[in-house]
DNA sequence: AGGCGCTTGTGAACACGTGCACAAATCGCG
DNA sequence: CGCGATTTGTGCACGTGTTCACAAGCGCCT
């Protein structure tokens, strides 16, 4: 390798500020990496090993070599990787720098949950406005967060400088708040609920839903159990005769 | 194509309960698609294209057909899929044909949210159990579950037959509930705590960490940000000078 | 019966992601 | 100063997933 150019290192004086462009599964673990990253501070580590982090994030250290080597060249040889770069250097690319604001809409059941969780902020994130579309939730008070309706929008998207609306409402609104927020400038959304949101161009979308991850789990349930009823291929089983108990390799900790 | 034997049709005299081993991306689409067909049923409709299904599901209909095809071939050239049939077809794959327990450990903020939600019913799931370890949460009632102690777990394990374990304690109790889970019997884990968990070969763990759905987020936000920002690559900026704003195409509603 | 338009199922090319295995680099120590 | 132990960064081969494009199949209409 040769003299390294770090791509968008933090407080650097007339650097580039372009972001490399991370493949998208790197993207989807670097939180991962931080979240260990932040713990391992915590515990007074100065200097990680690729193996180590990768342990503490449950991946391979190879891979994670591979990601973290799309930032630049960030390690030591025979060390080890900073903790403390590191760590910057991933909430910069990740956009961390600067604590972003976010919207939620929809204060219902999910919604108060995530109103009132405290995690986001040591993670980059305050939840700047609550709002909510029924009259009688408007007004509510959650954590220091006053619920206001879902028409001032528009004047809340003015005051905060909104970076990502979360969708916490019934599916029939969705498509319809997304639009609201789209309309107001919001250029990343998080969709709680089980419908697919059609965007313009420029707009990224990102969904969490439940019964997919249930259903998901729910089948490798029942390949599992269809696994040990049928011990060997070709078999000539009437129906399900529970014979033979041999267990195949099955894997563990499948993918997000 | 030769001859067709469907794999695992549900009501069949002596066929092979054996299970396709389909492509992780393909067990990950089928729910949405399942979500899409319920709606479509609804609305009436008897068949559906692969384009009309594809658009419904947001995704590609080429990889949608592909992802039917792994199924067996339950379409009809020239007319489409029957919606009805599709449907039996998904849930047998998904092993939704008997609705699956689920214990919730951990019923603090987010675990009220999900006990009381009543979505899970028509996805194929059934809150089974409520536990936690907080003596002053024990007892309480909530949808006509009452929080029992997780100390309970090996009682209410053996009483219900728990096909899934969900976690939503505080990350340091996560390993901990993961561990008793497995010790029941339980091999399908869903985590809500932001924390890696250690299983045993055989036990599938997903995880749902909102934390880190909002940094993907957040990386592409401030991608956009950057590159309208940089009109032309190797421009010579001395810091961030908002010059051009010409908005290089982007994509959309990036991958789950 | 035959032809025509529509839709599925899939081969093949391509893009993306993963993991091994090893050279290059660094540190500590004798 | 040199050497061995250690760990990074990456070339390469492989596996997985995506997309195009089209032949084969089906129903309908004449
Ligand atoms: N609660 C859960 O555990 C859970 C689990 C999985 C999925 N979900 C999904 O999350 C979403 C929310 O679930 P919930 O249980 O909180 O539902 P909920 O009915 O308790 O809350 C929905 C809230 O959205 C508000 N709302 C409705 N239309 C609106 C609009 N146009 N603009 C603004 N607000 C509007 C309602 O007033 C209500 O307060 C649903 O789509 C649900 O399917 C929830
Ligand atoms: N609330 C949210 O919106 C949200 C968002 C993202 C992530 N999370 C994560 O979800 C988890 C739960 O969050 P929360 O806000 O509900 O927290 P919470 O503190 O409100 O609830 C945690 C519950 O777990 C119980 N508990 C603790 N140790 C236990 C044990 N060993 N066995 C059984 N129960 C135990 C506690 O008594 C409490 O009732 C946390 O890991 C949190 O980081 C929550």
């Amino acid at each position: 390798m040769s003299q390294h150019r770090h791509p968008g290192a933090p407080g650097r004086a007339g650097a580039v500020p372009a972001l490399p462009d991370l493949p998208e599964a790197t993207v989807a673990r670097l939180p991962e990496y931080l979240r260990a990253l932040h713990n391992l501070a915590e515990t007074g580590n100065e200097t990680i090993s690729s193996e180590g982090l990768a342990n503490a994030a449950g991946v391979n250290s190879a891979k994670l070599r591979k990601d973290l080597s799309h930032l630049g060249s960030y390690g030591t040889r025979g060390v080890g990787y900073d903790v403390t770069l590191l760590i910057e250097q991933i909430e910069y690319v990740l956009g961390l720098t600067q604590r972003r604001a976010v919207a939620l809409v929809g204060v219902g059941n999910l919604g108060h949950a995530l109103a009132g969780y405290d995690g986001f902020a040591g993670r980059g994130f305050r939840i700047a406005a609550l709002l909510d579309a029924d009259p009688a939730r408007v007004g509510e008070e959650i954590n220091g967060l006053v619920v206001q309706h879902v028409e001032e929008l528009p004047r809340v998207a003015a005051e905060e400088s909104i970076a990502i609306g979360v969708i916490a409402t019934p599916a029939a609104a969705a498509q319809r708040v997304a639009d609201q927020l789209v309309a107001v400038g919001v250029t990343s959304i998080l969709n709680f609920a089980p419908c697919v949101l059609s965007v313009p161009d420029g707009v990224d979308v990102r969904k969490v839903d439940l019964a997919i991850e249930l259903q998901i789990l729910s089948f490798h349930e029942h390949r599992k159990a269809s696994l040990t009823a049928l011990p060997a291929a070709g078999g000539s089983a009437l129906t399900a005769l529970p014979g033979g108990l041999a267990v195949t390799e099955s894997q563990e900790a499948i993918g997000t």
